[in-house]
DNA sequence: CCCCCTAATGATAATAATTCTCATTATCAT
DNA sequence: ATGATAATGAGAATTATTATCATTAGGGGG
């Protein structure tokens, strides 16, 4: 059962549970990208590479990954979730997300991850002694609006748009 | 038509809204709480000032408060939004959150907000430099064990407790 | 205070994402 | 290879949220 990821692999087998091929690829294809994949995206993704995968199987993988901590789930605003693979299989460190709420772009970003990394720590740190949390992760989401949905909203901008029902 | 929320009702008044009674009665129920409430949460306080208010209009209400920025909409992971009045209307400042993963308790932080404060600025003033954001708002959570279930966990742990299928 | 325009609402149907059910299949320890 | 059973596929079911549309009520002008 050769599997593009040692890492991923391990952690199943550590809990007992059964390297599948709809696990191997799903895997596979968080490892392979920094987007921000739906279950739907990820579906039509699985399918493309072996179709005969139903789509509760790649909800039911999703959480399970999400549960054993491997994957992280977002909720950007838009109706649905989007996941991504969690550092240890993928090489690229945590980052936080720069968001714009008009057209969904989002952005990684790991710059000032340093000065950040420290207060973050920091800041976990006094929380979980002032509220006995044992905390084991967080989101960091900034809002906005990207260069070019900025730029649009110059020209038309009837003090605050469609706002009324 | 007297409204217990002077800042709210000049907000909307201002953008040419009507002052409902369905509208004060929300504005009133967010005004009141620190809890972080769903739609349905809000629906059935809602019904016992008055029943004649429908569903809809809970949710129509709270995605108008949502846009015009009167109210964040926040998703902690079960599957409903949650909702909160901004700074403004209530006096309590911009917070933080703390979310155990288990009970789903949700405590509300402000300590620390000196140092983190300034960091979240300069982050933003740099992020907004660098990929060229408008940065209007961002969320923070941190996500881990509360004490209660932390030490309800220490008991019967098995590895990772039932994370098969 | 009354009228009128129309924004806003209530009831309910419709959507859309996610979860559940259950018969069948595939993984893997033996 | 075989058996126990974890995992799956197909589709139904559930759930939060949104859309529709006839009716009501907010509030400016008279
Ligand atoms: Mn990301
Ligand atoms: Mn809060
Ligand atoms: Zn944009
Ligand atoms: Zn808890």
């Amino acid at each position: 059962m050769r599997c593009g990821n040692p890492w991923a692999h391990q952690r199943l087998v550590a809990e007992g549970l059964r390297i599948t091929e709809a696990r191997r690829i799903i895997l596979n294809i968080l490892s392979k990208t920094s987007k921000h994949l739906s279950a739907e995206d990820i579906y039509f993704l699985v399918r493309g590479i072996n179709p005969s995968i139903g789509f509760a199987t790649v909800y039911r993988t999703l959480d399970l990954l999400t549960r054993m901590g491997m994957v992280q789930k977002f909720d950007f605003g838009d109706g649905k979730a989007r996941y991504e693979l969690i550092e240890g299989s993928r090489k690229d460190a945590h980052h936080h997300h720069l968001v714009c709420t008009k057209c969904r772009k989002i952005v990684n970003y790991t710059d000032f991850v340093d000065e950040e990394k420290e207060l973050i720590k920091k800041t976990e740190d006094a929380l979980a002694k002032k509220h006995r949390f044992d905390i084991k992760s967080h989101i960091i989401h900034f809002y906005g609006l990207c260069e070019t949905c900025r730029s649009e909203d110059k020209n038309h901008n009837p003090s605050l748009g469609k706002l009324s029902m």
